[in-house]
RNA sequence: GGGCGAAUAGCUCAGCUGGUCAGAGCACCUGUCUUACACACAGGACGUCGGGGGUUCGAAUCCCUCUUCGCCCACCA
């Protein structure tokens, strides 16, 4: 620990260097990890949306944890015990996905491997290039506790997914059945809803008709925007009440192409209205034709094979023609198209923008495709959801999103959880082999050697869990669960906050809050912050296929992560996205970077004429002792704490961790934090009381003493408010204030409190502000050089020249004017003067009159004057805001009236006395 | 097709429950290397708060409507 010195800092300020030298010091010292002596304290817990373990920093994470490490860093500031846990998620086909790629760069596939050796694989690539995210958030400050580091694939957390799924089972939720799914071709897997996403597509819409199979002369005309799929139908459905095919329902169609025989079937699913109102059914392949299907008793033959090529499959002996077996489904539809144009089956093609789902990982165009999958029935789980968002228990900001999720809620549909990937929680249920033993499949917390019916062998199913089937449980798996004695899921769950983006509220949010309301009976946590996404100028999501991305390291090493994370938090409206250019990181990060050096600069002068001995605690000064300044900064620092308290707001619901209407939407308004806390030290402590001091802090005596105290207290307390933002600017800054004990950190000091009993108020400092201003407006009228000093008249009515005087020295270095001070009536005999805003005048400064412009000035000043003045006489005037108005109100805007009538007098004395 | 949100200074946005609310940062203009800071200091200019109605003594702030964007959901074959 260096001892307090105040000239060791360096003239520049080196982020890197402060980085290396605070953060490796915090985690030495145990600030990341709860502390024990505050066992008494109330936990305040954090898990982190775990990254992709195979993931790099991008800039989004870095919102992400920045936003969680300000409010980590502000419950440990504020006496909480608090915790961060950080991890990694496996990311069953995102990391899949990675490996299979390089084994295609080495020829080969996963399928060569087998299924153990691609697995160890896979484990083996994790282990060695996996969770180096973590390292990374490091670089930008994140305070997690590396000690509880979690992996959602570590043996730890598998317990847990078995535990949850054989539970589910036990509840009766998780079934197995035969469901028309989304596929993904490429990834060979199904996909659940979320994880099929949309995407606007140009397609066409194919108008086929259908001959019926007695009588070729008459058919219907079907349209769909697959023709491929035609090989699958099993019928052609009409609306019951539509007169135009009444009377076809119940004939057989011929499928083109293969002559199948098919019913017109009436099912109430068909829109009359859309197309020729007459649609193909292909239950094997369409999610609502697999319903009308099953309603009307039809066979579900499968033509398109899990790599997307059109195959008899299941069911479809003898529906897939020779010439067009083995064609993949796009090759397939342009060559079914051409035939169905040839045989004159081909009505017409229109274009047809629609909405086709893609695979989220990996943007193949998803193949509806009916296969057995594992699914949890969602309903009983949603309701506890929606029961806790209504119930208080649960809160998201911004607010609106409340109505998003509950609608998602209300609408829930079955969760399909198997995947038919390699990398993941194998689906822990077992089969007899032995062909007529009977056993019904095994669903087992353990692994199952044998059949416990006949004892022979027994194959685990071959499916993988949903990734997030383990992210659901993070909240709690990552503190111990299933056991339920664990000391850490005893202290810390349920958790505080959840910050994440609006992207994953489906995926992700709702569900943690469903698995924890229905394993632990409370939601995880008591509020969702939901922030926005970091966009490029042209509004864009930043991303790697774009290229329009920012490397959050690329601005650690050019800025400082203090100025990166300055930059983002400051800009952070609740909600609202973030906009950054990527192509001018020196723009973009500009607030950050010049905040930093800024508070470097002001921490480095102020430290400076301190020094490095002890300084008295502000509470022990003598009230009589305090300058108007002193006063006034102190209040400023009150009411800049308040600010910033309310603008994080409440930590946790007051009572019960229900929230009530009246704190709900209360708080984590980052961005109103980050500027009162800026306003203060810059706007306030340095542009007025840093500025105003220097001459106490030259001369020497006991008023030397209270300055200095007044601005080691002031700047402590400002360093307080910012460090959560900027931890290693303000941390090394602190390390050096007088006050500070060797071996304790900002990370851990206590969060700032107003004072209960403020001496002194603002009052007569806020007076000399505006006489500074007033005649530095002044001198930059008449064109005075900023350098040279001038000499004026201070004039102010008869009750606050005394307050005036006494800081007329600091009134006067501050505007570099020698001033002298007079005494004037109200109104009166000060007409020359030049008034500003209220109380003070100046007397234009002596010699420096130019008429033409004074004139111009005051003309100008006088024509805005009467004309709000006619405006607010013209109010007074009114009897309805007389009567209606607050009284206190209508008093102050007669107030004003009268004092801008007097204005007015002045200003055209004034210009009288010019001319004259 | 439903639902939600946004339109305020050149840009990104604050302005919560109607009465100093017309603001901040960046950009811009004019001075200044005033011995902490030119990534700064001092002083300035800039908006009839998307259009149109309405409620009210009074609206950026509430209601209706139009326009333009954005987001979410949805089985338009």
């Amino acid at each position: 620990m260096t001892a307090p010195d105040s000239g060791s800092l360096p003239t520049t300020h080196d982020a890197a260097a402060l980085q290396a030298a605070w953060y490796p010091r915090w985690d030495a010292n145990g600030v990341f990890a709860p502390d024990p002596a505050r066992a008494g304290a109330e936990p305040f817990v954090i898990v982190m949306p775990p990254p992709n373990v195979t993931a790099v920093l991008h800039v989004g994470h870095g919102l992400n944890n920045t936003v969680q490490d300000v409010l980590i860093r502000w419950r440990r500031m504020a006496g909480d015990d608090a915790l961060w846990v950080p991890g990694t998620d496996h990311a069953g086909i995102a990391t899949q996905n990675v490996v299979e790629k390089q084994l295609v760069a080495e020829g080969l596939t996963r399928f060569d491997l087998g299924r153990e050796p691609f697995v160890a694989r896979v484990a083996e690539f994790v282990d060695k290039t996996g969770g180096a995210i973590l390292e990374q958030l490091k670089a930008i400050g994140a305070s997690a506790d590396w000690t509880r580091t979690a992996y959602t694939f570590s043996p730890a957390l598998s317990t847990a997914v078995r535990e949850a799924f054989v539970r589910l089972h036990e509840d009766g939720l998780v079934y197995r059945g035969k469901r028309v799914i989304h596929w993904c071709p490429r990834c060979g897997t199904s996909l659940s809803d979320e994880e099929a996403e949309f995407t606007d597509t140009a397609g066409s819409l194919y108008h086929l008709r259908y001959p019926l199979a007695d009588d070729p002369s008459q058919g219907i005309t079907v349209a769909t925007t697959r023709p491929e799929t035609m090989l699958g139908d099993v019928a052609v459905a009409v609306h019951p009440e539509d007169d135009r095919y009444r009377a076809l329902v119940g004939r057989a169609l011929a499928l083109p192409l293969t002559g199948v025989r098919i019913p017109v079937v009436a099912d109430a699913y068909t829109d009359p209205a859309f197309g020729s109102g007459a649609v193909k059914i292909t239950p094997a392949h369409d999610a609502n034709d697999f319903e009308v299907g099953k309603r009307h008793g039809l066979a579900m033959p499968v033509v398109l094979d899990a790599e997307g090529v059109v195959r008899e499959g299941e069911d479809a002996a003898g529906r897939v023609p020779a010439a067009l077996a083995g064609l993949d489904r796009f090759a397939a539809r342009a060559a079914i198209v051409e035939q169905l144009r040839a045989a004159g089956a081909l009505v017409k093609v229109e274009p047809h923008p629609h909405s086709v789902r893609h695979c989220y990982r990996c943007d193949t165009v998803v193949e509806p495709r009916l296969s057995n999958q594992w699914f949890v029935h969602m309903r009983p789980l949603a309701d506890k959801a929606l029961a806790a968002l209504r119930g208080g228990q649960l809160r998201i900001l911004p607010e609106r999103w409340e109505a998003v999720y509950v609608n998602w809620l209300e609408g829930i549909r079955d969760w399909n959880i198997s995947r038919q990937i390699w990398w993941g929680h194998r689906v822990p249920v077992w089969y007899c082999e032995a062909p007529g033993c009977g056993q019904a499949p095994v669903v087992s917390r353990t692994d199952v050697a044998a059949c416990p019916a006949c004892g022979g062998a027994v194959r685990q199913d071959a499916d993988v869990l949903d990734t997030w089937f383990s992210s659901w449980l993070w909240p709690f798996s990552t503190l111990g669960w299933p056991d339920a004695g664990h000391a850490d899921l005893r202290r810390y769950y349920p958790g505080d906050v959840l910050v994440t983006a609006p992207e994953i509220l489906f995926f992700w949010v709702s569900r943690m809050v469903m698995a924890g309301c229905w394993f632990l009976g409370e939601t995880p946590y008591h509020t969702v912050y939901l922030h926005g996404t970091v966009r490029d100028m042209q509004h864009r999501k930043m991303s790697k296929s774009l290229g329009n991305g920012i490397d959050p390291l690329d601005v650690v090493r050019q800025y400082g992560a203090d100025a990166l994370r300055w930059t983002m938090v400051a800009g952070l409206g609740l909600g609202v996205d973030v906009m950054l250019d990527p192509t001018d990181l020196d723009k973009s990060f500009a607030p950050g970077r010049n905040f930093c050096t800024k508070l470097w600069n002001i921490g480095r002068f102020l430290l400076s004429r301190v020094g490095a001995e002890p300084v008295t605690p502000v509470a022990a000064l003598p009230a009589e002792a305090l300058t108007a300044a002193d006063a006034w900064i102190l209040t400023r620092l009150d009411e800049a704490i308040r600010e910033c308290d309310a603008a994080l707001g409440p930590a946790r619901p007051a009572v019960d961790r229900t929230w009530t209407e009246a704190e709900r939407g209360r708080g984590l308004r980052l961005s109103e934090y980050a500027e009162a806390a800026r306003r203060f030290v810059w706007n306030e402590l340095a542009d007025w009381y840093l500025e105003s001091v220097k001459p106490r802090l030259a001369a020497d005596g006991a008023d030397r003493e209270v300055a200095r105290a007044v601005l080691a207290h002031a700047f402590d307390g400002a360093l307080r408010l910012l460090h959560p933002i900027v931890p290693f600017i303000t941390e090394a800054l602190w390390q050096q204030l007088p006050g500070t004990t060797a071996g304790t950190f900002l990370a851990q000091a206590p969060w700032p409190a107003p004072r209960a009993e403020p001496v002194g108020d603002g009052a007569p400092f806020a007076l000399a502000q505006e006489a500074v201003v007033a005649i530095r407006q002044l001198r930059a009228e008449y064109g005075v050089p900023a350098g040279s000093w001038v000499e004026g008249v201070l004039v102010a009515p008869a009750a606050l020249v005394a307050a005036l005087t006494a800081q007329l020295p600091m009134v006067a270095a501050l505007a570099r004017t020698r001033l002298l001070v007079a005494e004037a009536a109200p109104g009166g005999a000060a007409a020359q003067a030049l008034l500003r805003d209220g109380v003070e005048v100046v007397i234009p400064l002596a010699g420096m009159v130019d008429v033409e412009k004074e004139r111009a000035r005051l003309s100008g000043e006088l024509a805005d004057l009467e004309r709000h003045l006619a405006a607010l006489e013209g109010r007074l005037a009114n009897e309805k805001f007389v009567a209606k108005a607050p009284p206190a109100l209508v008093e102050a805007e007669r107030a004003k009236a009268a004092e801008w009538r007097v204005r007015c007098g002045q200003l055209a004395t004034k210009l009288a006395a010019l001319d004259a």
